[in-house]
RNA sequence: GGCGACAUAGCCAAGCGGUAAGGCGUGGGUCUGCAACACCCUGAUCACCAGUUCAAAUCUGGUUGUCGCCUCCA
C-alpha cells in the first residue's frame, strides 16, 4: 500500500504502526449549516482511502470528531461564530442546530455510500480532555496566559512549520480583510488553546475552567480526540488540503509538545473542488447539496463517480455538464453490469487475482482512476457473467457504487399488475408490427414512453424498463 | 510579499527513463420498419524554453498559467 504523505511530500510505503492495524482520523464537520458537495469530496475520497485498506486486509479504526461548539472565530477574527450565527438565523438553540445538522450530514454520507467511521465524537463531550492537555502544556512550559487566554507559545518548537518552509516573518497577518492581530500573543503564530474572554459578548456554550469559564480553542479538539480514542501513536490522519495551515500545523504542534514524541505518520490532504470561478464555499456562488442535486434529478452516487474519477490530489472542476457526463458514464456501467448473463459458476481462481490487481492499483496512493479501468478491464474479458458479477461486488466494497444494485432495484419495485399491462401492450405492438402497421407500433410505443416505460427492441426480444 | 500544489486529446484520466492505457463525448459504419440498445472504426507527442541521457510526458533548471494557504472554510 502506498500513499502521499505531505510531511515528506512523496509517496511512501505505507508502515503501520501495529501490523496489519491502521490507526486513522477524519477532521468531521463543522455542524453550524448544510455540507456542500466540495465537502463532501474529501469525504468521499477517505471513505475510498479507508476502504482500500479494509479491502487489503488490514484492521481499520477510524475516528471523526463533530465540531459542534463555536470555537471557528479565533481570537484575531471579527467574524461572527458560525453556530451562534446558524442559531440566530434559524431561531434555534446551538445544541438544536448541531443535532440537526449532524443527522443530515449522516443522511448526506449515507446517500452517497461513505461508511459512517467506528467513533463519532463531538467536541462538547470532551471538554475534560481539553482542559487536562492544556494543563499539560502549561506545565511543560508550550503555553502560557494572557489576557485571560491561554496560548500556545510556538517559539518552543524547533520546528513548527512541518508541511513547509515558511517563517514567521513571511506569515503576514491581516491578509484577509476582517482579521486583526491579537496583542496578547508573544509570537505571530501563537494560537490560542482556551478562551475565557473573546470579542463575541453571546457565547452560547461555556464550560468552567481553571482559568475561568470559557470555551476550548479550534485546534485541541482534534488532538484529544484522536488521542481518546486512538491513542498516542497514529497512522494517518486526513483532511482537506485548505485545514494544513494552521489547523494540522497546529495540531501537530499541541500533541508532539504534550506527548513528547512524534504522533502521527503520514498526513493525507484532499484537494478542493472549485467551480469556474475557484474553491467552492458556502458563502459564495450556488450553494451545492447533495439534496439540491436530488432535486435536479442527479443520483447522488453519481457525484460519487465523477469524483473517483478524478485523483484526490488533483483539483477538481465542477460543471453541471461534467456531472451530467458523469452520469451518463455511470448510468452506462451500470446497465452493462445488470446485462451481464447470470449462468455459470463463479471462478474463484479469476476474482482473486482481480482482487489483488485492485489492491495493486487503488492501494497506491488511493488511485480511484485506475481501479475504475480496470472494472472496465474485467467487463472485456472472457469470463463468464457469474465471475465477472461477482468481481464487480468485490470491487464495489471499495468504490461504493452500488454496480451490483440496479437489477435488484427493478425486480423490487414491479408490481404484477403494472407488468401485465405492459405486456400486454408488448403484444398489441408485436401484433400491429406483424402487419406492418408501424404507426400503431409507434403509436403505443409513445403511449408507453409517457407512462415513464421504455421500450427496447433487442435481439433476444422486447425488453421494458422505467425511465 | 512568503509558502505550497497542479498543467497529458472536447471532458475525466493512466503514465514513475524505452517511444502516449481506459472511460465519456464527437464523427463514420453494422444491426433495425423507425428509434433506442448493442457492436465495429475514429483522435493528442504530453503548457513553454533549455539541459542531462543512446533514449524524457517521465530527471534537472528556468518561464508561463491556474488554484490553494498565510489565523472561518473540506
Amino acid at each position: 500500500m502506498k500513499i502521499y504523505n505531505t510531511l515528506t511530500r512523496t509517496v511512501e510505503e505505507f508502515v503501520p504502526n501495529v501490523e496489519g492495524k491502521l490507526n486513522m482520523y477524519t477532521c468531521g464537520p463543522t455542524v453550524y449549516h448544510f455540507a456542500h458537495i466540495g465537502n463532501l469530496r474529501s469525504y468521499i475520497m477517505e471513505d475510498v482511502l479507508e476502504k482500500i485498506f479494509r479491502y487489503a486486509g488490514y484492521d481499520v479504526k477510524r475516528v471523526m470528531n463533530i465540531t459542534d461548539v463555536g470555537h471557528l472565530s479565533s481570537d484575531a477574527d471579527t467574524g461572527e461564530d458560525k453556530m451562534l450565527k446558524g442559531a440566530k438565523r434559524e431561531h434555534k438553540t446551538v445544541m438544536e442546530i448541531a443535532k440537526f445538522y449532524t443527522d443530515a450530514f449522516f443522511a448526506d454520507c449515507a446517500k452517497l455510500n461513505i461508511k459512517t467511521p467506528d467513533v463519532v465524537e463531538p467536541a462538547t463531550n470532551c471538554i475534560d480532555e481539553f482542559i487536562k492537555m492544556i494543563e499539560v502544556l502549561l506545565e511543560k512550559g508550550y503555553a502560557y496566559q494572557a489576557g485571560e487566554n491561554i496560548y500556545f507559545d510556538t517559539s518552543k518548537l524547533d520546528n513548527y512549520y512541518v508541511f513547509g518552509n515558511q517563517t514567521e516573518e513571511e506569515l503576514m497577518v491581516g491578509v484577509r480583510e476582517d482579521v486583526t492581530e491579537d496583542e496578547n500573543k508573544k509570537n505571530k503564530n501563537d494560537f490560542v488553546l482556551w478562551f475565557t474572554k473573546s470579542k463575541f459578548e453571546d457565547q452560547a456554550l461555556k464550560w468552567d475552567s481553571p482559568w475561568g469559564v470559557g470555551y476550548p480553542g479550534w485546534h485541541i479538539e482534534c488532538s484529544c480526540i484522536s488521542m481518546k480514542h486512538l491513542g498516542e501513536y497514529m497512522d494517518i490522519h486526513c483532511g482537506g488540503i485548505d485545514n494544513m495551515f494552521p489547523h494540522h500545523t497546529n495540531e501537530i504542534a499541541q500533541s508532539e509538545a504534550y506527548l513528547g514524541h512524534k504522533w502521527c505518520n503520514y498526513w493525507f490532504h484532499v484537494h478542493h473542488l472549485n467551480d469556474q470561478s475557484g474553491k467552492m464555499s458556502k458563502s459564495k456562488g450556488e450553494f451545492l447539496t447533495v439534496s439540491l442535486l436530488e432535486s435536479k434529478g442527479y443520483d447522488p452516487l453519481a457525484y460519487r463517480f465523477f469524483c473517483l474519477q478524478s485523483h484526490y490530489r488533483k483539483p477538481l472542476v465542477f460543471s453541471y455538464e461534467a456531472l451530467d457526463q458523469a452520469m451518463g458514464t455511470y448510468k452506462k456501467l451500470k446497465k452493462r453490469i445488470a446485462d451481464l448473463p447470470a449462468e455459470g459458476a463463479v471462478d474463484e481462481v479469476a476474482v482473486k487475482e482481480y482482487k489483488q490487481q485492485f489492491v495493486d492499483a487503488v492501494g497506491n496512493d488511493v488511485n480511484t482512476s485506475m481501479g475504475l479501468t480496470l472494472v472496465y478491464d474485467v467487463l472485456k474479458t472472457e469470463l463468464n457473467g457469474a465471475t465477472k458479477r461477482a468481481i464487480m461486488g468485490s470491487f464495489d466494497e471499495v468504490l461504493g457504487l452500488d454496480l451490483l444494485k440496479a437489477q435488484a432495484q427493478v425486480a423490487e419495485t414491479v408490481d404484477a399488475e403494472l407488468e401485465a399491462y405492459v405486456l400486454g401492450k408488448i403484444e398489441e405492438r408485436k401484433t400491429a408490427k406483424k402487419e406492418k402497421n408501424f404507426a400503431l407500433a409507434d403509436a403505443i410505443r409513445n403511449e408507453l414512453l409517457e407512462q415513464g416505460i421504455v421500450l427496447e427492441d433487442t435481439r433476444e426480444g422486447v425488453k421494458w424498463k422505467k425511465a
